[in-house]
DNA sequence: TACGTTTCCCTAAAGGTTTTAGGCAAATCA
DNA sequence: TGATTTGCCTAAAACCTTTAGGGAAACGTA
């Protein structure tokens, strides 16, 4: 009784997985659970545990950069600044497990092959729609990154309260903020 | 033999633990093996493993909201904004395994003890520089505290590749930009 | 000082996860 | 059809977690 078992079908049920029970709760173990096989045989497809978390994690990046960039195409602007943050956020709340996938630490070498250097490019076209040459450019994409990650990251963690006013208020006063900004980047 | 241990210093030793190895290295089994003790030993003093990672994580928190108020003793306006800034960047070069716990997500009781709340009076003391009223002052706290933990994690993760500019450029000029937007909050 | 109690760490044991080594049978191919 | 490859299995070792119960040292008290 083949079961069909393959690293993309581990990597993505591991995303499931991760999604409906947290991910830290993504084990080699509960991954047979999942189909119904004796743990050894997952071996033959995936290097160890680790190696299951790196699939998880890039292709959360895959997913995360694919729908940002659906999302950038024919925006620009503040238009494109909102859309690019709501990606993210959505898909955080979305794919909670994938999300926090998506923070794991990938050595160097895999890093640069991932996902990740997509969403460098992608901040910075948003950018395009603002008047910031380099190096202020570098400094406004890392920026980005920060406000994005740092707040869902805060949001999903529980860190705002779950107290007035709404976290839905704080993202679009938060997008504003950024906006006007951006407009007006201070000089040094 | 009595090896003298105890909840708190079992914490303390995990703390430091977790600064050497990192977070996730932080194993009833590894302490124990600190303390040159058996591992049951320690379920005297620990309800489990999670009950130490929670230890961790709180002392985490005290030592940084101590940090801070210090910093920010005397200080108003940007010098305020950027003692505070560099306490949270400062700790999590300084003991990354502490601020990885400071991360922990805590059950909502446990989190209203802790001194996270703490914290959140901290950031809103560095806001009564600026002219904000509420709700924007509750919004901004929440930037705040966005920007500082995305900014810092991303740097900690390698989220910003060690290339040019300087990652403490950027952290000096998002100091600036925040002070910039602060001083000129738009409205809605 | 001797006795009872508490404190502290230990042994023992069961259950879960990770990972490697080697085997057998079904699928594939010549 | 026979040979090879593929895919999942059994077995086993190593490590982490957690609970149950025991024994000796430290402590308080008479």
């Amino acid at each position: 009784m083949k079961a069909g078992l393959s690293r993309e079908r581990l990597v993505r049920a591991g995303a499931e997985l991760a999604d409906e029970a947290g991910f830290d709760q993504v084990t080699v173990s509960a991954l047979a659970r999942r189909f119904d096989v004796k743990v050894a045989s997952l071996y033959s497809h995936l290097k160890n545990s680790r190696d299951l978390r790196t699939g998880i994690a890039l292709l959360a990046l895959e997913e995360l950069a694919d729908r940002a960039a659906e999302a950038l195409a024919g925006r620009a602007g503040k238009e494109a600044l909102t859309a690019l943050a709501d990606v993210y956020r959505d898909y955080a709340h979305e794919h909670p497990g994938r999300y926090a996938a998506a923070q794991l630490r990938l050595d160097p070498e895999t890093a640069a092959a991932s996902a990740g250097v997509r969403h460098a490019r992608l901040a910075r076209a948003v950018l395009r729609g603002y008047d910031l040459d380099e190096p202020d450019q570098t400094h406004a994409v890392r920026l980005l990154g920060s406000v994005f990650h740092g707040y869902v990251s805060l949001e999903m963690g529980g860190g705002f309260s779950h107290s007035a006013p709404d976290t839905r208020e704080t993202w679009s006063r938060t997008l504003d903020a950024l906006d006007a900004l951006l407009r007006n980047w201070p000089d040094p």
